[in-house]
DNA sequence: GTCTATAAGGCGATAGAC
DNA sequence: GTCTATCGCCTTATAGAC
């Protein structure tokens, strides 16, 4: 798997932004990472804020294709829950440098990109509160402030490559197991 | 209730790093706000980075404070977990603008207040991690991976001002009650 | 595809007048 | 306490040689 200078560009940015945020690396410093100087990146790359909306566009697009993909599916709003947590440590996993600049950086893209990266997590959302609000209906889910449910979900799953990256030896099988456990059931006995 | 320049220099400091992040915001963008000149600031406050310094440690000795207050009562671990929570949600309330500091620019600290700022943050989670461990230990709270427990609470409860930021309306007291009980007792039926 | 040189401007911070 | 003027450095990005 051989991956050309773009990439190599990009998967390299992405992990320098990730440490620093976007606005602390300088095309300097990630030229030098590369061990190249830094006009040879505008080969590449037509500028810095494209490196930016490659990478979070990308990660973006797979949470809201996944999710779009689990919503209709025939099965009960908790197995959905389930799938959604399975698809976001796969993701955390895969991705850890990409997802963590989406959710620290996604303020630095020009006005365009962002608009269309706020209406993708506008909609994600959505999704993700018809699936609860669907459980509430089912009786599976307790019928409590739906909007804090969201959000006490959803901040684990985005922040979770933080934690991964201090656990990286963990078994991603068990891992699925206990954070779904957790997420669903809380931790009172 | 008068405020200092300097005071007030801080406070809208921390309104502009929330927004657009540490390095992002220029000493002319700032003074700009205050309607001053970027070089007036300098009357009042050291560097750039002793803003920063003044605001994420104000707000870490706040959170450290509480849970070596809370820590030690002789109270149940829920309990303990309980009044947590309601910190976290009180200064939420009272220090939105600081909290979002903290959490996203405290790498752009200086090396020495750097270091003690991983040091207080590791503290409050070891305290946190006691809480729990005794909870499991009096069979209050699942005997389920405590790394995990411990990140699904505390990710929530930092981010919280993220969603506080579009619920300010909302009663605190109904507040704290729904998000504890889906913190500890998770959203399944 | 990488290099050197450089443009054009923003940055944090200081000196000294008022 | 705020101002104007300025220093020295860093920034993104381009031009043109090799």
């Amino acid at each position: 798997m051989k991956l050309d200078r773009k990439e190599e560009i990009i998967l390299k940015a992405a992990q320098l932004f990730k440490e620093k945020g976007y606005n602390a690396v300088s095309m300097r410093d990630l030229a030098q990472e590369l061990g190249i100087k830094a006009a040879s990146l505008y080969n590449h790359i037509q500028s810095k804020q494209e490196i930016l909306e490659i990478i979070i566009m990308q990660v973006a697009r797979d949470f809201t294709m996944h999710i779009h993909e689990v919503s209709p599916k025939p099965i009960s709003a908790i197995q959905k829950l389930e799938e959604i947590i399975k698809m976001h440590i796969d993701l955390t996993i895969k991705k850890t440098d990409f997802l963590a600049c989406m959710n620290n950086d996604w303020m630095h893209l020009g006005k365009e990109k962002k608009e269309i990266y706020i209406e993708m997590r506008a909609d994600y959302e959505e999704k993700f509160r018809e699936i609860l609000q669907g459980g509430i209906k089912a009786n599976e889910i307790r019928n409590s402030d739906i909007e804090i449910m969201l959000f006490s979900i959803l901040s684990t799953l985005r922040t979770f490559y933080l934690w991964y990256a201090k656990n990286k030896n963990i078994n991603p099988n068990i891992l699925k197991k206990d954070l779904t456990k957790t997420l669903l059931q809380g931790v009172v006995v």
